[in-house]
DNA sequence: GTTAGCACTCGCACATAAAGGGTGCTAACA
DNA sequence: TGTTAGCACCCTTTATGTGCGAGTGCTAAC
């Protein structure tokens, strides 16, 4: 059988309808409220076609049609046209989001806010990888007798430091070349690589030097180095399956936040997924549990560089159109400012610890 | 009319086993269930005592007792027993609690976790208010050219860093000199108190470190010490919820996670309570959103300071005997390990600025 | 003061009935 | 040959009625 232009006016209708309502659309409502100009036993026989191609299911043998799986999955590659939001709906949304923002993985999590707002409905984001990160910078700073702050400055502009008790008191001097070494080591390495090396070793020089950072530093290090991984997983608008008809059944929603509640899982499976704007639908999704779910994520990056995500989770009856849209003006703007912020000075100042 | 001694066992059978049941109690029950020795019709007419003297509502005409919230209150205040939890129950709550734990917000946030898992509520945990820290050291540290890390250590042993992009290269000097400035007008004074100061005064003699103070690190130091400021609250268990028979509907259900998803009204709202063990039972919460719901909130601190909290929110039906058994052991669990890692040098070391 | 007995009240579960929206088929039509 | 009207039929939903069970409140007896 042919998918003809007809089927396929008649299966968008469809979808339409069923997308805003969620209910079964019947053979009458398409005829009235879509002016195809041809009658409702038409599209009966039509829609009757249709499901025999597998694009529409019936609840029940009675009430209207459903479109299944397989009417998604062509809608989005085929039949659905790119919504460009207006340019006040992006002023709305690009205000929202830079909306007391001052530090970028802040921005991240703003971009979830944003996004389940707009959707409706549940929106997660990932901060920016960091496996291409490098250190940048080393320091270890003395704040009291027995207290040195160890801090950690990577290529990316991030942060990051520990509060490190000494055994015994240390010279200056000492943590000055220790800082120095450390710096002369890492710098220019992959966070993860720095993790995965030997790092006593590289000590040999100093044995003061050494002692304390195998006693006292490495520690410290290691876990920091950890922690400067992570990628973080952002989550927003949980709330809004409440206002999802499929899921006023109390056991749907209960399920629905026990997965979501499983973060570790989400981030891996979230990290797994490839780049760009990716949709999966229902079943494509291979976790049982969002079967009846439809993922939608793109990913912002600089460069090719330190790439984060961004999507949403909802039913397979989502706008795809109007959350690609979303997804994808919020994904460019991240994308900007990460470009603004982040990737100026790449020059490094190994030699400037004090 | 007076409590009297049976009364008052009655009472306190119809709440055990309303708390069990979450089913409106009849006088058949209490008299099979618990061996008060008198019969149905007996208690029945010693329960229409009670409700006349406002203990006890009846939900229809027919169908037995519920405990009003005055009847949970006099439970709570006079009849509840202290439950002490035995040592393995110990044990196993010590055991999950110091998993994985590394630095002092993680405990907090771990010990929501614990909370939530073993009464099987929402908890929630604020961490330290840091209103009573003070400000330690600080530091400016040379990255590049033209970025400087802006340190800040607290007396509590709160680091915090950020970092500052300078409108044009700076003498390692001057840092130095800015820093030691800093680290002098500020160390000793709350945070909340520097971020009130005049900052700008207080830099008269160098000329230069003034205006790069002004330009550059000022705004990041005020950010930082907001930042440093913040009261995190976190929050376990929501899904629990789902457990609890009152939120079987959906409705309810809905309403107590939009009510929680008001993340910053909820930290006011604990913020605001007083300290040491509090139950705020119902309507005795101001919130109308939450007057079916009993809260049940204890402090952590360290001699007197850096006091945050700890707490459960669940239905009026709880039981409140394990419930603050366990929020007990908690906090003092947490003022224990506060005052190991955080409470021990409090000598300063303002003048190894380097 | 306590208890047994009994009529009465609801709420709940279940069956039954009616309504409404939709289909599939057939036959007529253009 | 494709399109349409008509109609029987299907199934869900909603309303209605009925019986049951748990529980009360009252009265009278102990």
């Amino acid at each position: 059988m042919d998918l003809t232009e007809r089927k396929l006016k008649i299966l968008q209708a469809i979808i339409a309808d069923f997308v805003r309502t969620a209910e079964p659309v019947g053979s009458r409502t398409i005829s009235r409220n879509y002016e195809l100009g041809i009658s409702p036993a038409t599209i009966r026989n039509e829609m009757s076609d249709l499901e025999e191609m597998g694009y529409l299911t019936h609840p029940h043998t009675s009430s209207g049609r459903v479109p299944s799986e397989k009417a998604y999955r062509l809608y989005v590659n085929e039949l659905m046209g790119k919504k460009e939001l207006s340019e006040s709906e992006k002023m709305v949304i690009a205000q929202k989001l830079y909306q007391n923002v001052n530090e970028l993985d802040n921005l991240i999590e703003r971009a979830a806010h944003v996004l389940s707002e707009i959707t409706n409905l549940t929106a997660f984001a990932l901060s920016p990888g960091k496996e291409l990160d490098k250190l940048r910078y080393i320091n270890l700073i003395p704040v009291d007798e027995r207290t040195v702050v160890l801090m950690i400055v990577s290529e990316s502009g991030k942060v990051s430091n520990t509060a490190v008790q000494l055994d015994r008191p240390v010279e200056d001097e000492t943590l000055r070349i220790l800082a120095k070494n450390m710096t002369y080591n890492y710098s220019g390495k992959t966070l993860s690589e720095a993790l995965k090396m030997d790092i006593i070793k590289n000590f040999r020089e100093d044995a003061e030097a050494m002692a304390m950072f195998r006693n006292n530093v490495m520690p410290g290090f290691l876990r920091t180095l950890e922690d400067m991984l992570n990628v973080n997983l952002y989550m927003d608008g949980l709330t809004n399956i409440f206002s999802i008809p499929e899921y006023n059944d109390i056991e749907k929603a209960k399920s629905f936040f026990e997965v979501l509640g499983r973060k570790e899982d989400i981030r891996q499976k979230l990290i797994a997924r490839d780049d760009g704007m990716i949709i999966t639908i229902g079943g494509e999704n291979q976790d049982a549990d969002l079967s009846e779910c439809s993922v939608v994520t793109a990913t912002y990056h600089v460069d090719g560089k330190l790439v984060g995500k961004l999507g949403v989770i909802g039913p397979t009856r989502m706008k795809y159109d109007e959350v690609t849209s979303v997804v994808e003006y919020l994904t460019d703007n991240i994308s900007k400012a990460f470009m603004i912020t982040g990737g100026e000075d790449t020059d490094d100042g190994k030699d400037r610890g004090d």
